[in-house]
DNA sequence: ACCAACCACATTGCATGCAATGCGTTGACA
DNA sequence: TGTCAACGCATTGCATGCAATGTGGTTGGT
């Protein structure tokens, strides 16, 4: 029974649509021809592609216009911004929860995530780097212990993933990033709530600094 | 042109869904078997009722079981509590950036809810009191300036609205509740974040100190 | 030469029909 | 009498066909 059997074909669409748009595959402003996208899909029909469709409109990854189809959701700087604001609100709360209640052993496994970035950097791996990346952060969120708060981060997260890692193919800040993490997850052992907190603000206002020059470059590429 | 024409078919049985679902119609754990609501709808077809089921599912209002079709979302105690603390500190991001950023008009439409509840409290009309005070909080989150930030909380509010509100027929606390929009408001006015995020976070402790017990006994009638 | 109305094509929106899955019931056997 | 298996019904899952809407190109007029 392979991995993908995994529910009936409306999740499984929506699980390759929502993977192609967080990695990019499909650009934001993409247009998502339903007869088009059905035959790149095991030439599954139309009815469950767009019920797929409704779902990842739901979650905010395209944008349905009435009679005239879907596209990725193509976000604009500011908008950006405002998700990126949320992200690092919702993780301020849940670092400060997470201290509270974080156990050893979910430390333990954040610090070995840690290790495994580490190695990822040393050895170049740039796309490895970004995934344990993002599972450090959801794993610190996940701390918290409220499962809503991890739903929504999560989706949070999804949909501006693409901008922050998506130009990145030269490693502009990646030694400072790393530092950073160490910081955080210092922060993290001795359960200084308040002091991660800021920790994590920092780490993304940096990050952002980066890429949003490069998100601004593309857009206006695609302007010219 | 009448109101509801608002798009197509399966925007609209979803914003009625979602209504009947706020508003406690559809108790939650009821089953949603597909033929049977389309009859209530104006006897659409399954096709846009099925797509508006997975819309309501990516919200959390719905739970969809494979083959075993759509049921409105049951929430434990416990989850109830996980949202509420998710919203109580998206209103406190909110409450800090509202208070830098929102202009003196949108306070004076704050301050006129504030007035129409006040009217709603004196003439006892207890569901105009409910959906007033409801927005003068989602105007609040709105003041921060920060689209994504309202329309999650928006999200998040019709989740677990029908557990704070529905069985609320005695007025309990209603003129305590009422005491504290007073001191939400001076505070919006004072522009005083850290002292709005406070009042807010204790307003809904408050709130749900009350409700909880409902709840509580609601389940336990279930059970029985 | 430019603009506007019209027509044909492509795409989405929706209804219906058939296949597949789950569930309740019945009947037989231990 | 209790339990298990097989059958039938009801419901969901999906594919397809038709109607409606939007789009682009062409033609006719000014």
């Amino acid at each position: 029974m392979p991995e993908n059997s995994h529910g009936n074909r409306t999740q499984i669409a929506a699980a390759k649509l929502r993977q192609m748009i967080i990695a990019g595959d499909l650009p934001p402003g993409q247009r998502i021809s339903e007869r088009e996208i059905s035959t790149h899909l095991d030439g599954l029909s139309r009815t469950p592609l767009r019920e797929a469709l409704k779902m990842l409109a739901a979650e905010g990854l395209v944008c349905i216009s009435p009679n005239r189809g879907a596209t990725v959701a193509a976000l604009s700087i500011s908008e950006v911004e405002d998700i990126l604001e949320l992200i690092v609100g919702l993780e301020g709360l849940a670092a400060e929860r997470a201290c509270q209640r974080i156990s050893d052993a979910e430390i333990s496994e954040i610090e070995a995530l840690h290790r495994l970035m580490h190695d990822a950097f040393r050895d170049g791996r740039l796309m490895d780097y970004f995934e344990i990346n993002q599972r450090i952060h959801q794993e610190i969120v996940d701390g918290a212990g409220n499962r809503e708060l991890s739903r929504i981060y999560a989706a949070a997260c999804a949909r501006i993933q693409r901008y922050r890692y998506a130009g990145n193919r030269r490693h502009e800040r990646w030694d400072r990033a790393v530092a950073e993490h160490d910081q955080i997850v210092t922060a993290l052992k001795d359960r200084d709530g308040a002091l991660l907190r800021e920790l994590l603000r920092a780490h993304h206002r940096n990050g952002w600094r980066v890429a949003r020059i490069l998100v601004e470059n593309e857009l206006n590429e695609g302007k010219a």
